[in-house]
DNA sequence: ATGCATTTAGGAATGATTTGCAACTGTCAA
DNA sequence: TTGACAGTTGCAAATCATTCCTAAATGCAT
């Protein structure tokens, strides 16, 4: 993820990796058991996929990986799990623009998405001074924000 | 609308209203012409409904107040002219969080959303100053914004 | 008015996602 | 370890918003 952030007045970019994989896979494994759920073997063969996962998946393709190693792990099990695993916020799902849900483990820090309209591949980026201003402008009138949701549909600039 | 800008870098709200409803309509139509497509009673009476809407309706809402003064409108005739419209680029189409596309009139500069998701009730603004920080931030990673959509999800505050 | 390409209503089709259900299986207490 | 049973599964059918299909109807340029 590239984060854009203010020190002294100068932006700059860093990228910053979150968990690894393997406590990335326990989270969401605890996650789903503080939730009171069972971990079967096809909510397992998710959990892996999805933690092992650096790229915006959506629900077929997250079938298509979790059955190499759970066979025969039906669609609806997947929407299923996915569904309680975003209520537990680990996951989130982005509905990007025309297209099916994507989904994306939650470990890292609040990002937002940069879609490029060419090749459908998404960035990831955050900037301090915009989620600033965002607030800014809501408390002005009148609101606290809940949550928020801002997608950069971009093209490669050729030069 | 509610506008956020930058003079001598302070901000300050303003209000813009754009054209009236009959240049509203008459936009609406004449774009409609331009694309070589027919004026029916159809689409006069959603022509209208949108020209006269200040709010952000759904295909649903649309159909049932075209109804008022084209009884009988088809749901299908409602959406294949929302589309037709959108493609002239006289309306915008919205697909905010788990809800169907809702619609509003283009007359008005750029603007982006704030949803109240207790009512659902939608606040246009804008700010210059987070457009340049999206066009800033696209750019150092070699990208140039072709669209964007912000939605902040805000609830309002209780003093 | 006339001709005809465009548009309509309405229903069927689509595609993503959810749900109902009977059979199956983690998990926990004994 | 073994039940027992509540939570899960796969499958198929149901939803929901939206699009597509078709024969009948209708703008609009001439």
């Amino acid at each position: 993820m590239i984060c854009n952030c203010i020190l002294s007045g100068v932006d700059y970019l860093c990228r910053n990796d979150a968990m690894t994989q393997a406590e990335r896979s326990l989270q969401l494994t605890n996650a789903l058991r503080d939730a009171g759920v069972r971990i079967t073997r096809q909510r397992a063969a998710l959990l892996e996929v999805l933690s092992v996962a650096d790229d915006h998946p959506d629900a077929i393709e997250l079938h298509r990986r979790a059955e190499i190693s759970s066979p025969g792990i039906s669609l609806s099990t997947v929407y299923r799990t996915l569904t309680a695993l975003e209520e537990q916020g680990v996951i989130h799902r982005h509905q990007f623009e025309g297209a099916s849900a994507r989904f994306e483990h939650a470990d890292a820090d609040h990002h937002d998405h940069m879609i490029d309209v060419d090749t459908g591949e998404v960035v990831e980026f955050c900037s301090e001074r915009i989620e600033k201003l965002q607030a800014e402008l809501a408390k002005e009138l009148g609101y606290e924000i809940v949550h928020h949701r801002m997608e950069l549909y971009v093209r490669k600039t050729q030069n």
